[in-house]
DNA sequence: TTGAAAGCGCTAACAC
DNA sequence: GTGTTAGCGCTTTCAA
């Protein structure tokens, strides 16, 4: 079918070796050089990538496991790794485990069975069960967005600092004198959705603020769960005066159950927003929210994958933070009540 | 490093025959098979994809090219797809061209390197042009949501009655009554976009309505560009009483400078939107649009994919038109102009 | 610089 | 049922 390297052997006269060399930017004799140039064109040679990974032990492809693909943030970081990764000629094999462990566990056997050089994962497995093949299997394992504790010195991350992104964004709701300030969390028991709380927590304890439960709400980082979240926080006999949420999707949900409910943003309730994506557009000018680097993670994700790839001997586990911003809008105002 | 057959060979003292069978759902003696298990275990063997793929002439790999990664309407259908290919054994490397021409070509070239065994395109190029290295090297070539003319009768094809869809929705509407009704499309040029204006005009020619240019608009498939095609019709002096929209990010980004601008649906516009997507939920449960399958866009699609891989020979492309549906809500009503 | 030859890990005749 | 063996297309010593 296809034209092999021995074709053009043929072709050319020359030996595989050199052919070889050419390929691999060795140097070749002028005259060779072109005879073989003119054989690929001929031959419409197309070198196989599935023979030289088996000779070379790599097969320049990176395994990419997430909880799920209909998720902005995460086809943000996604795209952005991938950019990068091809540009250095590395594929990327994408599973979505549907936030399903079995699923995940699953996927990653799937990639190794097709020796990928290394594992990029957003976990649903919290307890890391999961990756302990990968590891045995001694690629780099790359973990983004979601540390995992037991995992802890034995794989790299890339993340941003939860805890202190909340904080910011609850101080300054505390500091315009909110004390009654609603809090939109993800789905219970992950990473983010912890460290987020307790950033809230943090905060309001620095102002002396009691936290009050019926405020904090799960959204599951979905566009519908957050309008739930924020219709529920809004029946609430004493509503909270400001609102923190905590992803894009929420955020959007939040707004759509705003303008519903007629209430405006900030006239009757303060409110920060998370991350800006692409898909925002200039849609919400005004709103104040926490940004969160995604293009970086995921920039930063290939770069540091790149990296372990090289430096295959050092066993130095890197946890790369990034910082998040808060960006100024005009939805956050200081509180009314008395 | 890793184990091999010949490993378990030797551990078991089989022939590589026995093993390969035993992997291969052959039938093998009892006893023999318990030793290969245990060896299995003992030596943590793997199965090289590689060496497999190698040897078989199939990568188990579908190449899949699209145009954005950050589209809620693609990753459903990736979603879908990713996840019955997964379950047959076949890795899906994604590749993502940012609607750039030059992109996608490289990423055709890049697929076929790696010697996928077949491509799922959801073609930026309208010539088709990035296909033909594919069609050359004679693997299955199947086309999503976007038909290519150039291509006809070469590749198969997963799409949806765009003409008839957008018929239906705007027939719904001059039943209505409305005469005046704006058209909120995708990017100029596409074959959705195409598809779907000409489905408006034949509605319209059909109710004896004259177009209005300036009721047509173009917002580029996203939530922004849906948001400002919408603020702009509002700006018209001779307002649209009725919008049809065409697909889930406009349709959220119209609901949202509805919603800013004080417009109330159906009172003082009606409103037909495109795409019940799981991001949605339950926020606009009585939004009337235009259901398209992305599920089942996705499923025919990798069912299709299957197919075509399990019977090379078979010349016989097949173009899989999935129907639409018009789910009714409340956001229409009859035309109240005079 | 170039060529011959071995071998990466697997499958599939073929012979037993 | 099982074992022997050739070979998929490439890279890489090693010797010329």
């Amino acid at each position: 079918m296809a034209a092999t390297m021995k074709d053009l052997s043929r072709e050319t006269g020359l030996g595989l070796a050199t052919i070889s060399k050419y390929f691999n930017g060795g140097v070749v004799r002028e005259k060779n050089r072109l005879a073989i140039e003119n054989a690929v064109k001929k031959l419409h040679y197309v070198p196989n990538e599935v023979a030289r990974s088996l000779k070379t032990q790599q097969t320049r492809v990176i395994g990419v496991v997430i909880p799920e693909l209909s998720n902005a943030f995460i086809t943000s970081i996604i795209s952005s790794m991938e950019d990068i990764l091809r540009k250095q000629d590395y594929a990327v094999i994408v599973c979505d485990c549907r936030s399903d462990p079995k699923r995940e566990k699953e996927a990653v056997e799937f990639l190794l069975h097709r020796r990928v050089d290394g594992l990029i994962n957003m976990a649903t497995d919290a307890t890391g069960a999961h990756l302990k093949a990968a590891l045995n299997a001694n690629i780099p394992v790359l973990l983004i967005d979601r540390l995992v504790e037991s995992l802890r010195g034995k794989v790299s991350a890339v993340v941003i600092d939860n805890a202190h992104a909340a904080g910011q964004a609850v101080r300054k709701l505390t500091e315009l004198g909110h004390r009654k300030i609603g809090l939109v969390l993800g789905s219970p028991n992950l990473y983010t959705t912890n460290q987020r709380l307790t950033g809230y927590l943090n905060a309001l304890k620095d102002a002396g603020i009691t936290p009050t439960e019926e405020y904090i709400r799960y959204g599951n980082y979905t566009m519908d769960g957050g309008y739930q979240a924020v219709s529920d926080l809004l029946k609430l006999k004493d509503r909270p005066t400001a609102l923190f949420v905590t992803n894009f999707e929420m955020t959007l949900g939040t707004m759509l159950a705003l303008q519903h409910s007629g209430i405006r943003v900030p006239e009757d309730l303060s409110v920060i927003g998370f991350d800006k994506l692409e898909l925002f557009g200039e849609i919400f000018p005004d709103l104040t929210l926490i940004r969160q680097p995604q293009l970086s993670i995921g920039r930063e994700a290939a770069n540091l994958m790149l990296d372990l790839l090289m430096n295959r001997d050092a066993v130095s586990h890197r946890i790369v933070t990034l910082s998040t911003a808060l960006t100024e809008g005009r939805s956050v105002r200081a509180c009314a009540d008395g």
